[in-house]
DNA sequence: CGATTTTGACCAGCGC
DNA sequence: GCGCTGGTCAAAATCG
């Protein structure tokens, strides 16, 4: 846009009226000649006039930009809320989707989740006929940036999901049952993808991965014990990148969320979590439970014991040292050896509040293991001494 | 015939 | 560098 063209009506205007009043300024001119200072003023006065329309212009244009900005901002916070919505409502559609996006969206793959729904693109429809960036999971800037500066904010972005997807799958989650069958019934479905001999174990272990979906990372090995060949070990490692089943899906809740809790001492956000320590204290409230830490583990791992009755359930927190943080004394309020393979016995407040996210997470197991009655019963009584009985809906769904 | 399982080969990490 | 071990790949076999 020319500025001149408008600020250049304003300047024909000034000096026409300089003209008509031509008669005027001559008259001014012979005062002039008895007051100096002022004919200095009137070039200075000129002068300024003329930046004050320059300047008048710069400003219309930022104004015009700024415009634009705001047009752009609008737009996106309305794509915005129209996504929220949309969320709002499959949510009260779908109780079980509740619960499984909330626990996918713990994990690395979530932004594939979300960006995977048919949500319709929204197009920019306020504000005039710029292309403007309308993902919902993207920032509002990138419509306005190069190329380059999309494809480097892309990059990085990736990155980040890679480390965090690395990072996520090295945590595990590790359940003992005793049962009689193959596998666990977990709700999913898996494939065989190898099996090996393991060294000091008779029992061969069975690695399997999800094949609910295309590129789920989700896998889990299984292994009977070397020492007790009833008590099958399955060892989830990976969170879901589609939807569930119900039956798998609090399995999966309670396996994404306990890695997510492990981790979460050494990640930034994990959306409410809890870190280890909290862990431990909510895990541990009362005399009778046990806690057992080893550092022999080479991945950071989280291992539900439902071997026990119900009065000796153990819950093991297990990390490797190199992910071991340096407050794990505190974890139990009492010095430890970090070279010490395992820790038992420790006691715990019986006062510590449970988070409604442990909580949920418990419950959500108990509603999706009564596919192997063995199973259920022995995850039930577990949850049901981990939260010390008082949990509603541990006690709707375990019986 | 497609999906799943089996199984030997291959690779990476780790300790010596 | 070498061997061991855990984990994965992929071709062949098997199953439904």
């Amino acid at each position: 846009m020319n500025m001149n063209s408008i600020n250049g009506h304003q300047e024909m205007d000034f000096f026409s009226e300089d003209k008509k009043s031509n008669k005027g300024m001559r008259n001014q001119e012979l005062d002039l000649k008895t007051t100096p200072w002022l004919s200095i003023k009137k070039e200075d006065l000129t002068m300024s006039l003329e930046a004050m329309q320059a300047e008048l212009g710069r400003m219309d244009e930022e104004n015009k930009r700024l415009r634009v900005l705001l047009s752009q901002v609008t737009n996106n916070y309305n794509t915005l809320q129209a996504h929220l919505l949309a969320v709002m409502q499959q949510r009260d559609q779908s109780g079980h989707e509740v619960v499984q996006r909330q626990f996918i969206d713990l994990g690395p793959t979530v932004n594939t989740a979300v960006a995977d729904t048919d949500e319709p693109s929204h197009s920019s429809t306020a504000g005039g006929s710029q292309e403007i960036s309308t993902s919902p999971s993207n920032n509002i800037e990138v419509g306005s940036l190069g190329t380059e500066e999309k494809e480097k904010l892309s990059s990085n972005k990736n990155n980040e999901q890679a480390s965090q997807e690395a990072t996520m799958r090295k945590a595990r989650v590790s359940v003992r049952a005793r049962s009689e069958a193959p596998m666990i019934t977990d709700g999913c479905q898996w494939r065989k993808y190898g099996q090996k001999m393991a060294k000091g174990n008779p029992c061969p272990r069975a690695y399997y991965r999800c094949t609910m979906a295309t590129g789920c990372p989700v896998r889990k090995q299984v292994q009977r014990c070397a020492d007790d060949r009833s008590i099958l070990i399955t060892t989830y490692e990976g969170t879901h990148n589609h939807p569930l089943p119900p039956a798998a899906t609090a399995m999966a809740s309670t396996t994404s969320a306990a890695a997510s809790m492990l981790l979460s001492g050494s990640m930034s956000s994990t959306d409410g979590l809890m870190n280890a320590n909290f862990l431990a204290r909510t895990i541990l409230p009362s005399t009778s439970s046990m806690a057992t830490i080893s550092a022999s583990a080479p991945f950071p791992t989280v291992t539900l014991d439902l071997t026990h009755s119900s009065s000796s359930n153990q819950l093991q927190l297990n990390r490797s040292p190199a992910t071991a943080p340096s407050s794990l004394p505190n974890i139990f309020g009492q010095p430890v050896v970090h070279n010490q393979s395992k820790f038992t016995g420790l006691q715990m407040s019986p006062e510590t509040h449970r988070p409604s996210t442990l909580t949920d997470t418990v419950s959500a197991a108990t509603a999706a293991i009564t596919a192997d009655p063995n199973f259920s019963a022995a995850l039930a009584a577990a949850i049901t001494s981990i939260l010390g009985g008082s949990h509603p809906t541990t006690n709707a769904t375990s019986s």
